[in-house]
DNA sequence: GTCTATACGCCGATAGAC
DNA sequence: GTCTATCGGCGTATAGAC
Protein backbone atom coordinates (compact mmCIF):
# COMPACT_ATOMS: atom_id res chain seq x y z
CA UNK A 1 0.00 0.00 0.00
CA UNK A 2 0.70 3.28 -0.97
CA UNK A 3 -0.39 4.81 2.83
CA UNK A 4 1.43 2.07 4.57
CA UNK A 5 4.91 2.83 3.13
CA UNK A 6 4.68 6.65 3.55
CA UNK A 7 3.71 6.39 7.17
CA UNK A 8 6.91 3.59 7.30
CA UNK A 9 9.06 6.35 5.46
CA UNK A 10 7.82 9.16 8.05
CA UNK A 11 8.70 7.02 11.06
CA UNK A 12 11.46 6.14 9.44
CA UNK A 13 12.43 9.99 9.01
CA UNK A 14 11.62 10.98 13.04
CA UNK A 15 14.07 8.34 13.86
CA UNK A 16 16.70 10.01 11.67
CA UNK A 17 15.54 13.53 12.95
CA UNK A 18 15.83 11.99 16.28
CA UNK A 19 19.54 10.13 15.84
CA UNK A 20 20.62 13.50 13.91
CA UNK A 21 20.01 15.36 17.31
CA UNK A 22 21.27 12.82 19.56
CA UNK A 23 24.60 12.90 17.83
CA UNK A 24 25.00 16.41 18.13
CA UNK A 25 23.96 16.52 21.48
CA UNK A 26 25.78 13.94 22.57
CA UNK A 27 28.88 15.14 21.09
CA UNK A 28 28.55 18.63 22.44
CA UNK A 29 28.21 17.87 25.90
CA UNK A 30 28.66 14.48 26.61
CA UNK A 31 25.95 11.11 26.49
CA UNK A 32 25.02 12.07 30.14
CA UNK A 33 24.16 15.68 30.39
CA UNK A 34 22.21 14.96 27.64
CA UNK A 35 18.66 14.34 28.85
CA UNK A 36 15.81 12.70 26.83
CA UNK A 37 14.02 15.65 27.05
CA UNK A 38 16.50 17.49 25.06
CA UNK A 39 16.72 14.97 22.45
CA UNK A 40 13.26 14.89 22.04
CA UNK A 41 13.04 19.07 21.60
CA UNK A 42 15.58 19.41 19.29
CA UNK A 43 14.19 16.88 17.06
CA UNK A 44 11.00 16.25 15.30
CA UNK A 45 9.01 14.87 18.34
CA UNK A 46 8.63 17.40 21.11
CA UNK A 47 8.02 15.31 24.10
CA UNK A 48 10.55 13.02 25.98
CA UNK A 49 7.58 10.62 25.69
CA UNK A 50 6.93 10.45 22.09
CA UNK A 51 10.83 9.04 21.75
CA UNK A 52 9.61 5.98 23.46
CA UNK A 53 7.63 5.45 20.17
CA UNK A 54 10.87 5.03 18.30
CA UNK A 55 13.06 3.51 20.83
CA UNK A 56 13.10 1.62 24.02
CA UNK A 57 15.24 3.60 26.35
CA UNK A 58 18.10 6.27 26.19
CA UNK A 59 21.08 3.89 25.45
CA UNK A 60 19.57 2.15 22.56
CA UNK A 61 19.65 6.08 20.30
CA UNK A 62 23.20 5.38 21.09
CA UNK A 63 23.68 2.06 20.02
CA UNK A 64 22.20 2.93 17.25
CA UNK A 65 23.72 5.71 16.37
CA UNK A 66 27.03 3.81 17.32
CA UNK A 67 26.18 1.11 14.94
CA UNK A 68 25.40 3.58 12.14
CA UNK A 69 28.57 5.44 12.34
CA UNK A 70 30.43 2.20 12.78
CA UNK A 71 28.23 0.65 9.63
CA UNK A 72 28.87 3.38 7.26
CA UNK A 73 32.55 3.71 7.82
CA UNK A 74 32.88 -0.11 6.95
CA UNK A 75 30.68 0.62 3.80
CA UNK A 76 33.34 3.30 2.88
CA UNK A 77 36.30 1.24 3.56
CA UNK A 78 34.74 -1.62 1.32
CA UNK A 79 34.25 0.81 -0.93
CA UNK A 80 37.68 2.18 -1.19
CA UNK A 81 39.10 -1.10 -0.75
CA UNK A 82 37.75 -2.07 -3.89
CA UNK A 83 39.06 0.91 -5.65
CA UNK A 84 42.11 0.62 -5.18
CA UNK A 85 44.77 -2.43 -5.39
CA UNK A 86 47.64 -1.39 -3.26
CA UNK A 87 47.53 -0.43 1.07
CA UNK A 88 49.43 2.41 0.03
CA UNK A 89 46.64 3.90 -2.09
CA UNK A 90 43.94 2.66 0.30
CA UNK A 91 45.50 4.04 3.05
CA UNK A 92 45.68 7.76 1.19
CA UNK A 93 42.10 7.11 1.04
CA UNK A 94 40.75 6.01 3.94
CA UNK A 95 43.25 9.22 5.18
CA UNK A 96 41.56 11.30 2.93
CA UNK A 97 38.68 9.98 4.78
CA UNK A 98 39.19 10.22 7.90
CA UNK A 99 40.27 14.41 7.00
CA UNK A 100 36.82 15.05 5.27
CA UNK A 101 34.29 13.54 7.72
CA UNK A 102 36.41 15.85 10.31
CA UNK A 103 35.50 18.60 8.06
CA UNK A 104 31.68 17.52 6.79
CA UNK A 105 30.11 16.08 9.18
CA UNK A 106 32.29 16.61 12.73
CA UNK A 107 30.10 14.91 15.50
CA UNK A 108 30.73 11.79 13.49
CA UNK A 109 34.23 12.17 14.22
CA UNK A 110 33.58 13.81 17.61
CA UNK A 111 31.90 10.54 18.64
CA UNK A 112 34.73 7.88 17.73
CA UNK A 113 37.93 10.31 18.35
CA UNK A 114 36.61 12.16 21.73
CA UNK A 115 34.08 10.41 23.27
CA UNK A 116 34.99 7.37 25.45
CA UNK A 117 31.95 5.11 23.66
CA UNK A 118 32.48 2.20 26.40
CA UNK A 119 31.40 4.56 29.10
CA UNK A 120 28.04 4.74 28.21
CA UNK A 121 27.77 1.62 25.79
CA UNK A 122 29.60 -1.25 28.11
CA UNK A 123 27.94 -3.96 26.19
CA UNK A 124 29.40 -2.81 23.02
CA UNK A 125 31.96 -4.06 21.28
CA UNK A 126 35.25 -1.01 21.19
CA UNK A 127 36.06 0.47 18.33
CA UNK A 128 39.14 -1.67 17.09
CA UNK A 129 36.66 -4.58 17.32
CA UNK A 130 34.39 -2.91 14.71
CA UNK A 131 34.12 -4.25 11.46
CA UNK A 132 35.78 -1.01 10.13
CA UNK A 133 38.55 -0.77 12.02
CA UNK A 134 39.05 -4.84 11.34
CA UNK A 135 39.37 -3.90 7.89
CA UNK A 136 41.99 -1.20 8.45
CA UNK A 137 44.31 -3.43 9.76
CA UNK A 138 43.55 -5.86 7.14
CA UNK A 139 45.15 -3.12 5.11
CA UNK A 140 47.59 -2.27 6.83
CA UNK A 141 48.35 -6.34 7.36
CA UNK A 142 48.18 -6.27 3.24
CA UNK A 143 50.62 -3.58 3.01
CA UNK A 144 53.51 -5.69 5.19
CA UNK A 145 53.16 -8.59 3.48
CA UNK A 146 53.50 -6.96 -0.20
CA UNK A 147 56.39 -4.88 1.35
CA UNK A 148 55.17 -1.45 1.40
CA UNK A 149 55.11 -1.28 5.85
CA UNK A 150 57.96 -2.27 7.70
CA UNK A 151 55.90 -2.54 10.62
CA UNK A 152 56.21 -5.69 12.91
CA UNK A 153 52.35 -6.19 13.19
CA UNK A 154 49.48 -4.39 12.09
CA UNK A 155 48.71 -3.19 15.62
CA UNK A 156 51.62 -1.27 16.17
CA UNK A 157 51.40 -0.01 12.13
CA UNK A 158 47.89 0.99 13.30
CA UNK A 159 49.55 3.04 16.79
CA UNK A 160 51.75 4.94 14.81
CA UNK A 161 50.25 5.44 11.19
CA UNK A 162 47.08 6.38 12.90
CA UNK A 163 47.64 7.86 16.18
CA UNK A 164 49.60 11.04 14.30
CA UNK A 165 46.37 11.21 11.81
CA UNK A 166 44.13 10.80 14.62
CA UNK A 167 45.19 13.08 17.30
CA UNK A 168 45.83 15.37 14.29
CA UNK A 169 42.06 15.37 13.85
CA UNK A 170 41.40 15.35 17.47
CA UNK A 171 43.28 18.63 17.61
CA UNK A 172 40.95 20.25 15.28
CA UNK A 173 37.62 18.99 16.75
CA UNK A 174 38.75 20.54 20.06
CA UNK A 175 39.91 23.54 18.75
CA UNK A 176 43.60 23.55 19.73
CA UNK A 177 44.17 23.49 15.67
CA UNK A 178 42.39 26.61 14.06
CA UNK A 179 42.30 25.58 10.59
CA UNK A 180 40.44 23.00 9.21
CA UNK A 181 41.54 19.99 8.90
CA UNK A 182 41.89 19.68 5.50
CA UNK A 183 45.20 22.02 5.88
CA UNK A 184 46.92 19.77 7.85
CA UNK A 185 46.44 16.94 5.69
CA UNK A 186 48.92 16.49 3.33
CA UNK A 187 51.79 17.31 6.01
CA UNK A 188 49.51 14.60 8.32
CA UNK A 189 49.92 12.18 5.78
CA UNK A 190 53.20 12.30 4.92
CA UNK A 191 54.74 11.96 8.31
CA UNK A 192 52.66 9.04 9.24
CA UNK A 193 53.57 7.28 5.91
CA UNK A 194 56.84 7.81 6.07
CA UNK A 195 56.87 6.81 9.91
CA UNK A 196 55.64 2.85 8.62
CA UNK A 197 56.72 3.08 5.04
CA UNK A 198 59.64 0.68 3.81
CA UNK A 199 62.93 2.92 2.46
CA UNK A 200 63.96 0.53 0.05
CA UNK B 1 50.90 21.90 68.53
CA UNK B 2 51.63 18.14 67.77
CA UNK B 3 48.29 16.60 68.49
CA UNK B 4 47.37 19.55 65.99
CA UNK B 5 49.51 18.47 63.19
CA UNK B 6 48.57 15.43 63.51
CA UNK B 7 44.87 15.90 63.22
CA UNK B 8 45.94 17.44 60.17
CA UNK B 9 48.03 14.65 58.96
CA UNK B 10 45.07 12.66 59.49
CA UNK B 11 42.77 14.76 57.47
CA UNK B 12 45.13 14.93 54.85
CA UNK B 13 45.38 11.37 54.61
CA UNK B 14 41.57 11.07 54.59
CA UNK B 15 41.42 13.12 51.46
CA UNK B 16 43.99 11.23 49.34
CA UNK B 17 42.19 8.09 50.29
CA UNK B 18 39.30 9.71 48.42
CA UNK B 19 41.07 11.13 45.74
CA UNK B 20 42.75 7.85 45.26
CA UNK B 21 39.72 6.18 45.80
CA UNK B 22 38.04 8.28 43.02
CA UNK B 23 40.85 8.00 40.48
CA UNK B 24 40.29 4.24 40.26
CA UNK B 25 36.44 4.65 40.03
CA UNK B 26 36.47 7.20 37.31
CA UNK B 27 38.82 5.59 35.39
CA UNK B 28 37.20 2.42 35.87
CA UNK B 29 33.89 3.11 35.27
CA UNK B 30 33.75 6.49 34.00
CA UNK B 31 32.87 10.05 36.41
CA UNK B 32 29.40 9.67 35.87
CA UNK B 33 28.42 5.94 36.41
CA UNK B 34 30.11 6.68 39.90
CA UNK B 35 28.56 7.58 42.86
CA UNK B 36 29.59 9.20 46.19
CA UNK B 37 28.51 6.24 48.19
CA UNK B 38 30.75 4.26 45.89
CA UNK B 39 33.72 6.34 46.77
CA UNK B 40 33.14 6.38 50.10
CA UNK B 41 32.58 2.65 50.50
CA UNK B 42 36.00 2.51 48.88
CA UNK B 43 37.80 4.78 50.56
CA UNK B 44 38.63 5.22 54.57
CA UNK B 45 35.30 7.46 54.86
CA UNK B 46 32.42 4.67 54.71
CA UNK B 47 29.74 7.03 54.38
CA UNK B 48 28.95 9.15 51.22
CA UNK B 49 27.80 11.73 53.36
CA UNK B 50 31.42 11.91 55.21
CA UNK B 51 32.84 12.80 52.09
CA UNK B 52 31.51 16.41 51.90
CA UNK B 53 33.50 17.15 54.96
CA UNK B 54 36.34 16.93 52.74
CA UNK B 55 35.17 18.28 49.68
CA UNK B 56 32.32 20.44 48.73
CA UNK B 57 31.04 18.21 45.84
CA UNK B 58 31.61 15.65 43.93
CA UNK B 59 33.14 18.04 40.74
CA UNK B 60 35.35 18.92 43.53
CA UNK B 61 36.48 15.93 43.37
CA UNK B 62 37.21 15.13 40.08
CA UNK B 63 38.96 18.59 39.78
CA UNK B 64 41.55 17.99 42.80
CA UNK B 65 42.03 15.15 40.64
CA UNK B 66 42.72 16.85 37.56
CA UNK B 67 45.00 19.28 39.50
CA UNK B 68 47.22 17.01 41.48
CA UNK B 69 47.47 14.99 37.99
CA UNK B 70 48.39 18.07 35.83
CA UNK B 71 50.82 19.13 38.94
CA UNK B 72 52.53 16.34 39.25
CA UNK B 73 53.00 15.73 35.31
CA UNK B 74 54.54 19.49 35.52
CA UNK B 75 56.88 19.23 38.19
CA UNK B 76 58.59 15.94 36.43
CA UNK B 77 58.76 17.94 33.27
CA UNK B 78 60.53 21.08 35.25
CA UNK B 79 62.72 18.31 36.80
CA UNK B 80 63.71 16.53 33.40
CA UNK B 81 64.01 20.25 31.94
CA UNK B 82 66.43 20.85 34.38
CA UNK B 83 68.65 17.68 34.48
CA UNK B 84 68.84 17.45 30.28
CA UNK B 85 69.53 20.64 28.12
CA UNK B 86 68.83 19.05 24.88
CA UNK B 87 65.41 18.52 23.82
CA UNK B 88 66.15 15.54 21.97
CA UNK B 89 66.98 14.24 25.37
CA UNK B 90 63.75 16.23 27.46
CA UNK B 91 61.96 14.66 24.63
CA UNK B 92 63.63 11.43 25.26
CA UNK B 93 62.92 11.66 28.98
CA UNK B 94 59.83 13.04 28.50
CA UNK B 95 58.50 9.75 26.65
CA UNK B 96 60.20 7.33 29.21
CA UNK B 97 57.82 9.01 31.78
CA UNK B 98 54.72 8.33 29.89
CA UNK B 99 55.40 5.18 29.23
CA UNK B 100 56.52 4.67 32.82
CA UNK B 101 53.30 5.93 34.36
CA UNK B 102 51.61 3.83 31.96
CA UNK B 103 52.80 0.84 33.58
CA UNK B 104 53.08 2.23 37.40
CA UNK B 105 50.33 4.59 37.80
CA UNK B 106 47.56 3.58 34.93
CA UNK B 107 44.76 5.40 36.14
CA UNK B 108 46.70 8.27 36.10
CA UNK B 109 47.01 7.87 32.47
CA UNK B 110 43.70 6.98 32.05
CA UNK B 111 42.59 10.14 33.69
CA UNK B 112 44.55 11.89 30.82
CA UNK B 113 44.29 9.94 27.78
CA UNK B 114 41.30 7.99 27.98
CA UNK B 115 38.50 9.77 29.99
CA UNK B 116 36.80 13.30 28.55
CA UNK B 117 37.64 15.64 30.65
CA UNK B 118 35.91 18.27 29.39
CA UNK B 119 32.58 16.11 30.15
CA UNK B 120 32.67 16.49 33.73
CA UNK B 121 34.61 19.14 33.74
CA UNK B 122 33.38 22.05 31.95
CA UNK B 123 34.98 24.69 33.59
CA UNK B 124 38.13 23.28 33.74
CA UNK B 125 41.14 24.18 30.78
CA UNK B 126 41.94 21.90 28.60
CA UNK B 127 44.37 19.64 29.29
CA UNK B 128 46.63 21.45 26.39
CA UNK B 129 46.59 24.30 28.02
CA UNK B 130 47.83 23.06 31.31
CA UNK B 131 51.25 23.95 32.78
CA UNK B 132 52.66 20.83 31.81
CA UNK B 133 51.30 20.40 28.24
CA UNK B 134 52.73 24.71 27.78
CA UNK B 135 56.32 23.22 28.88
CA UNK B 136 55.80 20.00 26.64
CA UNK B 137 55.44 22.69 23.75
CA UNK B 138 58.34 24.60 24.67
CA UNK B 139 60.34 21.69 24.10
CA UNK B 140 59.33 21.01 20.64
CA UNK B 141 59.99 24.35 20.31
CA UNK B 142 63.31 24.52 21.80
CA UNK B 143 63.98 21.48 19.31
CA UNK B 144 62.46 23.16 16.30
CA UNK B 145 64.95 26.45 17.25
CA UNK B 146 67.93 24.59 17.94
CA UNK B 147 67.29 22.90 14.26
CA UNK B 148 66.67 19.67 15.71
CA UNK B 149 62.96 19.34 14.33
CA UNK B 150 61.72 19.77 11.35
CA UNK B 151 58.24 20.63 12.26
CA UNK B 152 56.56 24.03 10.94
CA UNK B 153 55.83 24.43 14.48
CA UNK B 154 55.23 22.85 18.03
CA UNK B 155 51.25 22.10 17.98
CA UNK B 156 51.61 20.16 15.17
CA UNK B 157 54.82 18.70 16.22
CA UNK B 158 53.08 17.45 19.20
CA UNK B 159 50.64 16.00 16.60
CA UNK B 160 52.58 13.55 15.20
CA UNK B 161 55.29 13.04 17.53
CA UNK B 162 52.69 12.16 20.87
CA UNK B 163 50.08 11.45 18.47
CA UNK B 164 52.37 8.16 17.87
CA UNK B 165 52.88 7.93 21.65
CA UNK B 166 49.48 8.64 23.43
CA UNK B 167 47.65 6.30 21.02
CA UNK B 168 50.09 3.13 21.60
CA UNK B 169 49.60 3.78 25.34
CA UNK B 170 45.66 4.31 24.81
CA UNK B 171 45.99 0.97 23.02
CA UNK B 172 47.92 -0.35 25.99
CA UNK B 173 45.51 0.71 28.83
CA UNK B 174 42.63 -0.07 26.79
CA UNK B 175 44.04 -4.05 26.29
CA UNK B 176 44.14 -3.81 22.68
CA UNK B 177 48.00 -3.81 23.20
CA UNK B 178 48.08 -7.05 25.14
CA UNK B 179 52.02 -6.43 26.91
CA UNK B 180 53.24 -4.03 29.08
CA UNK B 181 53.68 -0.63 27.31
CA UNK B 182 57.36 -1.34 28.06
CA UNK B 183 57.71 -3.39 25.40
CA UNK B 184 56.93 -1.13 22.97
CA UNK B 185 58.40 1.68 23.96
CA UNK B 186 62.26 2.08 21.89
CA UNK B 187 60.00 1.38 18.98
CA UNK B 188 57.20 4.18 19.29
CA UNK B 189 59.94 6.35 20.16
CA UNK B 190 62.04 5.53 17.10
CA UNK B 191 59.22 6.23 14.66
CA UNK B 192 57.83 9.13 16.38
CA UNK B 193 61.43 11.09 17.02
CA UNK B 194 62.27 10.19 13.23
CA UNK B 195 58.86 12.22 12.01
CA UNK B 196 59.65 15.18 13.47
CA UNK B 197 63.88 15.03 13.47
CA UNK B 198 65.34 17.03 11.30
CA UNK B 199 67.61 15.03 8.28
CA UNK B 200 70.48 16.43 8.02
C1' DG C 1 0.43 7.28 17.32
C1' DT C 2 1.09 11.58 19.91
C1' DC C 3 0.88 14.47 24.16
C1' DT C 4 -0.42 14.96 29.53
C1' DA C 5 0.27 13.49 33.57
C1' DT C 6 2.58 10.99 36.64
C1' DA C 7 5.24 7.31 38.92
C1' DC C 8 9.57 5.68 40.47
C1' DG C 9 14.33 5.46 41.70
C1' DC C 10 18.64 7.21 42.30
C1' DC C 11 21.88 10.29 43.79
C1' DG C 12 23.69 14.58 45.31
C1' DA C 13 23.44 17.30 49.18
C1' DT C 14 21.95 18.95 54.07
C1' DA C 15 20.57 18.92 58.94
C1' DG C 16 21.18 17.36 63.29
C1' DA C 17 22.36 13.95 66.99
C1' DC C 18 26.43 12.30 69.34
C1' DG D 1 34.22 15.67 62.97
C1' DT D 2 31.66 11.47 61.97
C1' DC D 3 27.40 8.74 61.14
C1' DT D 4 21.87 8.63 60.69
C1' DA D 5 18.29 10.14 58.67
C1' DT D 6 16.19 12.51 55.22
C1' DC D 7 15.10 15.98 51.71
C1' DG D 8 14.73 17.55 47.11
C1' DG D 9 15.27 17.32 42.37
C1' DC D 10 16.14 15.52 38.12
C1' DG D 11 15.59 12.31 34.60
C1' DT D 12 14.06 7.90 32.92
C1' DA D 13 10.23 5.47 31.90
C1' DT D 14 5.09 4.26 31.85
C1' DA D 15 0.08 4.68 31.69
C1' DG D 16 -3.76 6.56 29.92
C1' DA D 17 -6.58 10.16 27.42
C1' DC D 18 -7.57 11.70 22.77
Amino acid sequence: MDKETQKEQEKEKVRDEILAAALKLFTEKGYFNTSLGEIAEASGVKTAAGVYKHFKNKQEIASALYAWIVDRLSVSIDDIRRRNRKSPEQLREIVDLWFRLTDDAPEVMRFILVLNVSEFLPDEKPLMESPAFIKILRVLHGGIKAGDIKAVDSQRAYCSFFGIIENTLKQVLTGTLTKKADYYQNDAWSIAWDGIAKDS
